[in-house]
DNA sequence: ATGTCGCCTACGAGGCGA
């Protein structure tokens, strides 16, 4: 099972070249980020026609997370709990207040987590906050949001330590100084800051493992539109797939595909893919959980 | 270079977010 995930800066200006790739790289199951619109403009039909169903979180024009799958998509989470809001969203006549959820403080839940089943593995496509500027208040939603993630994980994993669960998204984190291409540029930035490598850094406290760097797999996951970030491979690492250990055993294979930064109307991000060995499990006579 | 995108509202161009 192929699974992936990509932070697409609108689904709907890009569901050409997400299809196309999922296609032609022969993705089963790819997490989105950052789709930017509501369910009913959502463009299912595409996704539909070339043999993927579809699950989605999304409120309006900003955030919005999607699990796309050939597999069928089981016991689908929006959010998590204790998943915590932010800002003064409003309700519109577009999202009326009996769509906005909100947190134990009242504040409105934002389309940010979206989690499945599918084959057995519990999948999550994530979208942490941006955090804008050290000390801004999204600076601070930015880690409670991350504290939260890691508390819930937590509790799964004690719950069920051989859960297969995957967190992949696009985390806002740069967790080491050689996924920036000057550190001297991100003294004092965001992504960068000693808080939110430890909030990152506390997934692995958990069990968890990037399942990508594990194999190897160099290279930048984002370059800025601006300034020819991308022709100057002056980009970020921020998009990852955390893998319980138990999912961590069933990887074979870990890529990032840089070529999807290229061509005509390409998102900022590219996307991580991740190759499972699920097969072996039906083959023998462990449990049959997938 | 403050260098680009994509969304919104509302029909042109400014505001917001990243």
């Amino acid at each position: 099972m192929r699974v992936a995930t990509w932070n697409v800066n609108s689904i709907r200006s890009r569901v050409g070249r997400v299809v196309d790739w999922m296609v032609r790289e022969d993705v089963d199951v790819l997490a989105m980020q950052e789709i930017k619109c509501k369910p009913e403009q959502f463009p299912l039909q595409q996704f539909e026609d070339a043999g993927y169903e579809v699950e989605l979180h999304g409120l309006n024009q900003w955030n919005g997370v999607a699990i796309a799958s050939r597999l069928p998509i089981e016991n689908v989470s929006v959010g998590f709990p204790g998943v915590p809001g932010f800002g003064t969203v409003k309700a519109t006549a577009a999202v009326p207040a009996s769509a906005v959820v909100v947190d134990d403080a009242g504040l409105p839940v934002e389309a940010r987590a979206l989690g499945a089943t599918i084959n057995g593995v519990e999948v999550w496509s994530l979208y942490v906050p941006n955090g804008r500027e050290v000390g801004d208040p999204h600076y601070s939603y930015k880690l409670e949001w991350l504290a939260r993630l890691a508390d819930v994980t937590r509790r799964r994993l004690a719950d069920q330590p051989d859960l297969a669960i995957a967190l992949m998204g696009d985390w806002n984190v740069a967790p080491r100084d050689e996924d920036v291409w000057d550190m001297a540029l991100f003294v004092n930035s965001t992504h960068v800051s000693p808080p939110e490598r430890d909030a990152f850094n506390a997934f692995f406290t958990l069990g968890l493992r990037d399942v990508v760097r594990d194999l190897d797999v160099p290279g930048y996951t984002y370059w800025d539109y601006k300034q020819l970030r991308f022709p100057r491979n002056e980009g970020m690492r921020i998009d990852f797939i955390l893998g319980s250990p138990a999912f961590a055993d069933l990887v074979t294979a870990a890529s990032i595909h840089r070529n999807e930064r290229k061509g005509e109307g390409p998102s900022d991000h590219v996307p991580v893919l991740v190759d499972l060995e699920l097969d072996s499990a039906l083959d023998d006579d462990r449990p049959m959980i997938f």
